[in-house]
DNA sequence: TTGTGTTTTATTGCCTCC
DNA sequence: GGAGGCAATAAAACACAA
């Protein structure tokens, strides 16, 4: 891209226009804003500020017009120096921060005026909070990811923390049922003749609002020693780790409560039955949920269709 | 001194609003 | 259609290490 000569939008006598050597594209800019800056190019106010860092020298391109005697030779220095862009002094940075900090819209009578107390061009006052409300964009961009990145962090050191939670959580359960499968098995065959599952024969005792509208639990624990009491089926244990793996976490539920009048043994035997949930579900066919219509075969596979379970049964389910 | 990266000043083109 | 804002970009000025 050809370089220009930058050039204020001055068009009065000619006053404002900045030319650049004949090596570059030369252009008298027609800013939009023209015709309002150039009512300060019109006059002898100073409009540009030249600072020259290296011998701390101040040249002011349109002051110079001022000054009859200096003309020529600023105005050669001006042209000498046509692409130069100047930067502006410390204390006009200072100013201009101080008036961005009340408001960092620009109006343009407060443009005028600041341009004024400056000595600046009103086109250099509206760059400036232009760039200035740039920057400040980005530096609230990279304060807004910060602090996104922080709640971040949290959130995963939280959903970590959850994850090795449930993961003891789970691993006590089958350590428990475990326990609980083995002293029960030397227990021998004797109290095979109960009910088997007498568990799904428990009234409701309050059907729960949920999402899933036809879940409803029971609190109920005292039908444990009966469940457990026909776990020395091998197919049974399998079935209940299958469900343990199997299991949703979508039927979190509130936990039932130990009971801390049990000893571990009576609590373990109830974490089995309600490791963490114990549910009661209606015999529904639900496509979402295919899980109930595995616990349904699994009672009919192995308990056998009877009647006499069949009126509006329920099936036990665990879930953790 | 020089090369390189960063900051600042300024331009351009597009968009919205009145 | 003009004024003004913004994003993208150019380019000068500056900082700094080698």
């Amino acid at each position: 891209m050809a370089a220009r000569s930058f050039l204020y939008g001055g068009n009065s006598g000619g006053a404002a226009v900045a030319g650049g050597g004949s090596d570059t594209n030369s252009i008298l800019l027609t800013n939009k804003e023209a015709p309002l800056d150039s009512f300060f190019v019109v006059g002898s106010r100073s409009m540009v500020s030249f600072e020259d860092k290296r011998n701390g020298s101040r040249s002011s391109f349109f002051t110079t017009f001022d000054h009859e005697d200096n003309r020529d030779d600023e105005y050669d220095d001006y042209f000498h120096h046509p692409e130069k862009k100047r930067r502006l002094k410390a204390d006009q940075v200072q100013f201009l921060e101080k008036s961005f900090e009340t408001e960092n819209k620009l109006e343009p009578e407060r443009k005028i005026r600041l341009a004024k107390e400056l000595g600046l061009q009103p086109r250099q006052i509206a760059i400036w909070f232009q760039n200035r409300r740039a920057r400040w964009k980005t530096k609230q961009l990279e304060k807004d990811y910060d602090t996104l990145q922080q709640r971040y962090n949290q959130l995963q050191a939280n959903y970590d923390n959850l994850i090795q939670e449930k993961e003891k959580l789970k691993s006590k359960v089958l350590d428990l049922s475990e326990k609980l499968l083995q002293k029960e098995t030397k227990k021998g065959a004797s109290d095979s003749s109960s009910t088997k599952f007498p568990c799904l024969q428990i009234q409701q005792e309050s059907v729960v609002d949920c999402d899933d509208q036809y879940v409803s639990r029971t609190s109920n624990v005292e039908y444990v020693q009966d469940v457990v009491s026909d776990s020395s089926s091998p197919k049974y244990i399998d079935r209940v780790q299958c469900l343990l793996e199997r299991s949703d976490s979508s039927y979190l539920f509130k936990q039932d409560q130990s009971d801390e009048s049990l000893d571990e043994e009576d609590n373990a035997r109830k974490m089995f039955v309600t490791p963490v949930n114990s549910c009661m579900l209606p015999k529904i066919k639900n496509d979402d949920h295919p899980e109930l219509d595995y616990v349904n075969s699994w009672y009919l596979e192995y308990h056998g269709h009877d009647h006499d379970h069949d009126q509006d049964r329920s099936f036990c389910f665990w879930s953790y």
